[in-house]
DNA sequence: AGTTGAAATTTACACTGGAAACATAAGAGG
DNA sequence: CCTCTTATGTTTCCAGTGTAAATTTCAACT
């Protein structure tokens, strides 16, 4: 009968996720095509439905995975340096390099409505994320000898700062003469 | 022979890119059809060809149109305060309110490669845009005693930490708890 | 009146994501 | 070993998309 001697594919599901990955960084968003990717790994374009629901669910896979690689990009950073003050340095370095090395996957990870803001195992992997930041915030302790919502607060400046820098970044949009050996540590504000 | 009275439809350009405005920020970036859009006017979707290239140059039409409101937006809510003081609080307060109220526009606008972005007219508005900023930034006057970059470091510090609010408000990526009453003027560094 | 050019139309094409019905493989439990 | 179930494919089909090309309509100018 000369069968087809592998009829199921093996991991169809990490195989999208990494195409779709590798797509968005070298052809942008619009680039991914269910239909393309299918061919290009030798099956058909529904399979896909298995292993995501449809495009939104492959999205938040991407994004998940994505927020997950920040985190360890930021651990892995900081992780060699002595210090606290060295570790939190390496941390915001880390994040901005892991926005400039995936600059389209990160505009999707902070992209609204493009994929299931509230999926479980994504809100896991962004509170991971962003709890590095607040340990960083805490840190940092600016706006120090005011009340109760110090944290709050600092931890929101800090994000603003840390994310709107490495997307401006990515997206070009300041000028060179500005940028000239300028990097995130250096626009902290003064703790003393 | 009962001809139909306007063949030619009037100022389709600017009828094209309100439609397209209202369904961006009511039903997001991907709903955006020119044949919906088309349909809804009442003319063929091919006619769109005559006043935008394609989607890229409505995209670009849109986000300058957004940059220009952006300034409009800054100014008119400065030219009401009495001091300089208060003109920077509203005029960052008025960007912070630009994002907000059109969230979807707003991130099209930084999103990288969705349209032209050395289109002459779009870089005027741009640079319009943050010239505003730049005004601010130069007068809040951050890191003063550093040397000659004194001003670019405090440029790029404040476009990234209004940019970064902005964004991960309308993202919602804050908590509530954190965000009770807190405002863009309350998250900038001291000046003292 | 005739010409010209802008602005619309019809038609056609190559894509896209997704739904439905069906086929195949693998594994579980008798 | 046999059967049932479930996961994972496939084939087929549909509605929808942007865009290109050739054609028609209209308005304005000479």
């Amino acid at each position: 009968m000369n069968r087809r001697q592998n009829y199921h594919y093996g991991n169809l599901q990490a195989t999208f996720l990494d195409k779709a990955c590798k797509i968005l960084e070298q052809d942008g968003l619009s680039n991914i095509s269910i239909r393309k990717i299918s061919e290009t790994i030798g099956v058909s374009h529904t399979a896909f439905k298995n292993h995501f629901n449809n495009l939104t669910g492959l999205y938040t896979a991407m994004v998940t995975r994505g927020y997950a690689d920040l985190a360890k990009m930021m651990k892995s950073k900081a992780r060699d340096k002595s210090n606290r003050n060295d570790r939190r340095s390496a941390a915001l370095l880390g994040y901005v390099e892991f926005a400039s090395t995936h600059p389209a996957l990160y505009e999707l990870m902070f992209s609204r409505a493009r994929f299931a803001n509230n999926d479980p195992s994504l809100m896991k992997e962004v509170g991971g994320c962003f709890e590095i930041l607040s340990d960083v915030a805490r840190e940092l302790n600016w706006y120090k000898g005011l009340p109760d919502e110090v944290n709050g607060k600092s931890q929101v400046a800090l994000w603003s700062l840390v994310h709107g820098y490495a997307q401006l970044v990515t997206a070009k949009r300041f000028k060179k003469e500005n940028m000239k050996g300028l990097s995130i540590t250096d626009i902290l504000p003064r703790t003393d």
